[in-house]
DNA sequence: TAGAGCCTGGACAACGTTGTCAGATGCGGG
DNA sequence: CCCGCATCTGACAACGTTGTCCAGGCTCTA
């Protein structure tokens, strides 16, 4: 059945992998549908059926089904008696065949079981909601090539328009599909290489702000754990503390920093370094809120108290002893005014690219008050 | 424009409203297409005009871009370079309307935001990217009406598959969908008045299980506070409460439970309440992840001790002071379990609808063992 | 009563893709 | 040199819907 002189196999309705041509993996669940009863949607009526058990033509029934004016009241009432008896429902894949819209926008984010994204999508989800659309989720798991894959995937399903926190720094994949009108905005961290919208949180900013808070308290020996430093995000919180430190004159030394050190285990090694030695940090910044969820284990562990602030807000932060300080950013409203956005390029009202900055916001709750142990 | 006798209107893609029909809502945003420039999908290229420029036929190219074979090298290569030249990426839509089947299920959830949700949804989503399909997240906000319109909207855009959490109690609005071959499973409670898969908690035993912990540790006045009875996980878990206390043999006062009220506020009154007054309750059974939060809030600022099992876990619940004791039901398996029946279905594997019924977890952390201060 | 105009209903093409089938090409053997 | 066969290619119909356009019947007016 395979081609020799390539790497592809028969098809079905897969996800894509090539960039550009559409090609798909290779599946070995293949033919399921070939085995399913009924033929096509498993034989469900269609507009002709209906048409034919009312006795009216085709289009009749469209305008019917549509509301669309021009149908006597006994004409629709045999229509819809029709409709009800063979258990009809509108088929919008031909719809948005002929219409050419999805009335769809695809969400592209990290993980949709981290509680920040949760509630971004959420915020996707209504405004779409408001405009009639529905919401296709992905979550690239932080990988590049699944983002583009799965980029890919909502743009051959050609959904109306992109949310899309990127997970690579190139998106020059993207560029026939801007071309060709599909909205996108980018999320949590810029585009690469591109020129599109985006709506960020003020993260250089609000680290900046979350350490300073810190200095102010007396701390000068300041640790921060952050991620990967080619994620954009976690690069901008790194430039943050370093910019802090430097305003207040305090050399940043390597062993202050642990950086791209993402699962709990290690997390927690890299932590307990810092605590130790002979000049131990007084004092933690945490980059984001898993790293924060670790951290804040290892401190309840420590016997001398050790100051804390955390980027992203937690839910039961007030609840802990002490409460957890942290720099709060809005899920929500960046889903929202990502949204917002994409639907204002749909009305066309929205034509030049700009980069929104989301101010951050200190929630002071004890955690980074709390004075140097020395 | 409008027909008096009708209240539709001239139609857009729009979620439906009707359940048989397929009507939609009326959109005040209406016509946003018309003013797109371009004039469908902004002037994609198809097949067709890809064919055009490497000079070859329709056929070829479809045959090209799904790897299939029996195509020289040397045709592949003009027209794998008229794909890249023009940008073109296959419609799917279009693809769905003939292969009839469109590789994405719905996922019909309360609320996106709900931290017990996220990883549910996320583990649906694995499962459906092994299987090759998207997925379409909607948010009932525990609505019945916005339920059914959702799951309609999805069963139009032609799903292969549902995974619905059930906001209503009557899902007879699916019938005509299930006998056209929509697989269908029920996630967290059964669905009402039809036959159909479903994948639940045992949220009798969990809850009969967590309150007989805190009856074990000497409570016998113990507070219930719960969500609306209607809701199906919510009527099974003070059946658990009840179920426990006449096993101890302790006859339950109505001034120990709190139904259906479920907003921050009002469940702190109610809390309030009942550890007021001459004989308060000593112990406090939790209905939900909300409730438990807000519980814990009140009982923070007791002086008094009072034990608390919440249902649901929470992150961080091992930080608070003293750590939370749960009943725990694992989102991720659920949806898993879920998910991995709805391809069953599909697949042809699985006939006859069930119900499967996941067992909960008992966490011990203090919270729960706390003994009663009388 | 004829003509103009409106209202209702239906025939037909088109959307972009894939499955079917038949035609074209090339090659080897008789 | 021709035939048969295998390989490659393309014309065409179909998927289910909507937009266009025209026909027929009705009402109203001159």
């Amino acid at each position: 059945m395979l081609d020799a002189t390539s790497s592809y196999n028969i098809m079905d309705l897969r996800i894509h992998v090539d960039d550009r041509t559409g090609r798909r993996i290779v599946p070995d669940t293949e033919r399921r549908a070939d085995r399913l009863p009924g033929n096509r949607y498993g034989n469900r009526p269609t507009m002709k059926d209906v048409a034919a058990r009312a006795g009216v033509g085709l289009k009749t029934v469209s305008r019917v089904v549509n509301g669309e004016p021009g149908v006597t009241p006994e004409t629709e009432r045999r229509v819809q008696e029709a409709i009800d008896a063979l258990g009809f429902r509108r088929n919008d894949s031909a719809r948005v065949l002929r219409k050419g819209r999805t009335a769809s926008i695809g969400l592209v984010l990290e993980d949709l079981a981290d509680p920040f994204y949760g509630p971004l999508s959420r915020a996707v989800e209504e405004v779409a909601r408001a405009h009639g659309a529905l919401l296709i989720n992905g979550s690239s798991a932080e990988d590049p090539e699944r983002e583009q894959e799965l980029v890919l995937a909502l743009c051959a399903r050609r959904v109306d328009g992109l949310v899309v926190i990127p997970a690579g720094d190139d998106h020059r994949y993207l560029e026939p599909e801007l071309k060709a009108g599909v909205a996108t905005v980018f999320v949590d961290r810029p585009a690469g290489q591109i020129d599109a919208d985006c709506v960020v949180s003020d993260n250089y900013g609000g680290a900046r702000d979350g350490v300073a808070h810190l200095i102010a308290h007396g701390h000068r020996r300041i640790g921060f754990i952050g991620d990967m430093p080619r994620i954009h995000t976690a690069a901008e919180r790194l430039r943050g503390y370093r910019a802090a430190m430097e305003d207040a004159g305090i050399p940043v030394e390597d062993a202050w920093m642990s950086l791209g050190v993402t699962d709990p285990e290690r997390v927690r090694r890299a932590t307990e370094e810092m605590l130790s030695g002979p000049a131990p940090v007084t004092a933690v910044f945490a980059g984001n809120n898993r790293v924060t969820v670790t951290v804040v284990r290892v401190l309840a562990e420590q016997t001398r108290p050790v100051a804390l602030v955390g980027f992203d807000d937690i839910e039961l932060a007030d609840l802990l002893q002490p409460g957890l300080t942290v720099v709060a950013q809005d899920a929500a409203t960046i889903g929202r005014t990502a949204a917002d956005r994409l639907f204002r390029q749909l009305d066309g009202t929205l034509l030049t690219p700009e980069r929104i900055e989301l101010p951050t916001r200190l929630i002071t709750r004890g955690s980074g008050e709390l004075p140097p142990a020395d």
